[in-house]
DNA sequence: ACCTGAACACCGTTCAAGT
DNA sequence: ACCTGAACACCGTTCAAGT
């Protein structure tokens, strides 16, 4: 089986390496090698043709454009987040565990999360993840109404804070720096901006997840206040 | 002086439209009116470029790249929105007026929100804001670490929001479609997703300013409870 | 100093033509 | 049916050359 047999292949391409075959999961694995290698900012229709060794044309025959491309990447990473719910536990601390997955999902691929704001996310996995979510905001006993909105919420604001921080700004920027900006707003403005002044130390503070899992806490008490105040229709 | 007199301007040139000054401020205004007849997506350096009689290269004069382009476009855009501050009532009423200000820009021009998120904005308009919710906040009592964190939250939410909204796929949805949206969920895939079947008819419920609105409390009483139950450093 | 034409190195998408 | 080369209509940015 394994010896060599000129005749199986057309001879010419012998030395190339197994030229991938031309399929719709092909042409999502080949985006996603790109863009953990090169960034979002590389994966377009022709880097992916030239990897697959083919003309950007062929593509198409897969693919219907630049958005169906990339609402396929987006669902292919979420995979693992829903795969990985733990199943036991207090709800508080399984939501904020599956939360916390999502997160780190956008986080390790950051100009997904840019994308999950542009394109409104519809794959299999990105709704078993909202089924998840719903689930468990009903076991804590957040109202229907709430829940269905604050879903909303609670996907949103990961992907926002991903969005903030996978700015190349704020990727080359040291901590260092960010200090710096600190004190520059506390000595130089402080007139103009007083207030901003006095929270100068605090507005740097603190990691990102610590700052991320706050912002958690944040809403989900924030929705058990709301809906018990106003408890909706 | 309204007087016909040829000499005044070069004779070849009688009939165009006094082509604008080439500077910064030019510049700005000019991708400000590209941006509102044809969108984010035409307010570029060669548009930009053609709607000044000139060539792209030019723009290099005044502008380092298309990231400071649209840092000063978002400036420029927020500077209504310090400006009616109302300056008297509730602090949370105040509060919630100016999100909501800041929240109407975004909508209004829904795809700044985008550039917003990618860019970390730093212009003195965007701080004026920064600053006068952080006084807000001092002024309701919430904790100056509570304060700091919770101002990227509470301005992080309108742009986010917007951003989602701001999607093509949404925006040409009509109700009647979200609502066909829901029932497919609720009909076809109950049994996948059962949490977002029962939700069904809440997830799409609600008009945008009202879910936002609710969205802004859900922060707010998140934060004073959050802040009370850990006081920070 | 300011402005410009032309070029460089890219894009997404379409389409007639091949296999 | 699938694949392709070539083209169309764009981008941002740079740079030598003009004024």
């Amino acid at each position: 089986m394994t010896s060599s047999d000129p005749a199986r292949t057309p001879v010419s391409r012998r030395e190339r390496p197994a030229k991938p075959a031309l399929t719709r999961q092909g042409i999502i694995d080949a985006a996603l090698t790109i863009l953990r290698e090169e960034g979002l900012g590389k994966v377009t229709m022709r880097r992916i043709a030239t990897a697959l060794d083919t003309g950007p044309a062929s593509l198409y025959v897969y693919v219907r454009d630049t958005e169906d491309l990339h609402a396929q990447i987006l669902d292919a990473l979420l995979a693992p987040v829903t795969a990985a719910s733990p199943g036991a536990g207090l709800w508080r601390d399984r939501l904020k565990a599956l939360l916390t997955s999502y997160r780190d999902v956008l986080f390790a691929h950051p100009e997904i999360a840019r994308m999950a704001l542009s394109t409104q996310p519809s794959g299999p996995n990105y709704l078993a993840l909202c089924d998840a979510i719903a689930g468990l905001l009903n076991e804590g006993g957040v109202p229907d109404r709430a829940a269905a909105w604050g879903l909303d919420l609670l996907l949103l604001y990961p992907t926002a804070i991903a969005v903030e921080q996978s700015s190349q700004k704020w990727a080359t920027l040291k901590l260092d720096d960010l200090t710096a900006l600190a004190a520059r707003i506390t000595t130089v403005d402080a007139e103009r901006y007083p207030h901003l002044a006095r929270l100068g130390d605090d507005l740097v503070s603190g990691e990102g997840p610590d700052r991320a899992d706050w912002a958690l806490d944040v809403l989900l008490d924030g929705m058990l206040t709301a809906s018990s105040r106003s408890p909706g229709s």
